[in-house]
DNA sequence: TGCGTTCCTGAACACTGTTCATGATGTTAG
DNA sequence: CTAACATCATGAACAGTGTTCAGGAACGCA
């Protein structure tokens, strides 16, 4: 991890990620990301202006590493089934989250800034704007999405720090059973992730068909 | 804001929800709730174990400030209206992140910690537990509606902040109009916020439909 | 008078992000 | 070949952070 020469904005934001996905966000600090590169804290500042934008970046190479979802596999005689669709560039998202610890808190800090990620909505909207000509009725759909995927995602994850860390706390009751009901939670998690989504998309099929009944 | 004797723990709580609401959540360093109190910062580790807990007080005070409903207003010949008690619940709840500021970062926070403010779920729970006796299900969509309100207040917050820090970027275009422009995006944002919360109702009303046909 | 609880002091530890003057490279122009 | 320049780094410092810990003052109670 440690070069001879000089470093590119590309390596520090990669070895910032790996650091990310090893030690976790708490531990991702300007002096350790110099010390995996071998290199005084303040070299960083030459890369990059600041933390914030960094992380920035960060979060940017997450949701740009999520899976491409093939829209033709969801087209049907010529007409796109857009909520499959939605729900499996929601799912893409979604593990493109879990695929580094904290992901979801990284990117979901980060576009509150409004500094980038922008391309996780716009991978919503497209199968949305393909059947809502009302653009901000797409707008705020979209959005839903967005926040349900970073926010069922962060809890998650905030779960697993806190269980690996052993500060017991899982869920309300249990005790019994355990090895069996944990593979049985993350299956649960799963479908109840999708069924969010099409809780939303149900909906706003019920508010496409008003409209149009209404004209 | 600063008493003769000792404090309780309920002040720190208070003094530091003050701190929160002027300063914002950056600010809100114990050394600087130390100051306002004016006592040394080690004083209130007698009071409170570590910040976290501290910060999950606070949440619990925004949330428990939250206006009560009154569900007899929601009910007519006998039954209940869910849908429009659980968006007035919703309101309810947005209206508590909104009356601090960065009140949906400390509350989102502490929720995923699991450390506290669990009553937000519980209340918009009520209205939907009336009408779906799948816990699972009801779970799943009292979660997805608050994650919603939580990373709708959350955006918002962060933008007020970074307006107000006078960051640009309102928006993308803009510049045109302005003035009238404003009042007309708070206006939209509490239309967009309830419309969202319709959204995922609409959908749980299909599924509810459903489940009452296949059997 | 002495004990014990309650609340706080003051100093310290080990961090954090960030800035700045300085310096060592390598590439390019005259 | 030398001078200038952009590139990438150093090392020290600043001002702040959460947290710990031995000790001490003030009080109620036996």
């Amino acid at each position: 991890m440690s070069k001879p020469g000089h470093y590119t904005r590309e390596d520090v934001v990669e070895t910032a990620l790996s650091i990310l996905d090893e030690f976790g966000l708490a531990d991702l600090s300007m002096r350790r990301l110099a010390g995996v590169l071998d290199v005084q804290p303040s070299a960083l500042y030459w890369h990059v202006p600041n933390k914030q934008t960094l992380l920035a970046l960060v979060a940017d190479q997450i949701i740009d590493r999520a899976a491409t979802v093939n829209h033709s596999e969801f087209t049907r005689d010529g007409s796109l089934d857009w909520k499959a669709v939605t729900v499996a560039e929601s799912i893409a998202i979604r593990d493109a989250l879990m695929a580094f610890r904290d992901g979801a808190e990284v990117v979901s800090s980060t576009l509150a800034l409004g500094l980038g990620a922008d391309g996780a909505l716009a991978r919503i909207r497209v199968g949305i704007h393909a059947v809502c000509p009302d653009s901000e009725v797409a707008r705020v759909a979209a959005e839903s999405i967005l926040f349900l995927i970073l926010g069922q995602v962060w809890h998650e994850q905030q779960r697993m720090q806190a269980d690996s860390l052993g500060v017991v706390a899982p869920a309300v009751g249990a005790t019994p059973e355990d090895a069996r009901a944990e593979s049985r939670v993350l299956l649960g998690q799963i479908d109840a992730f999708a069924f969010g989504i099409e809780l939303i998309l149900d909906g706003l099929e019920k508010q496409l068909t008003l409209k149009h009944e209404s004209r």
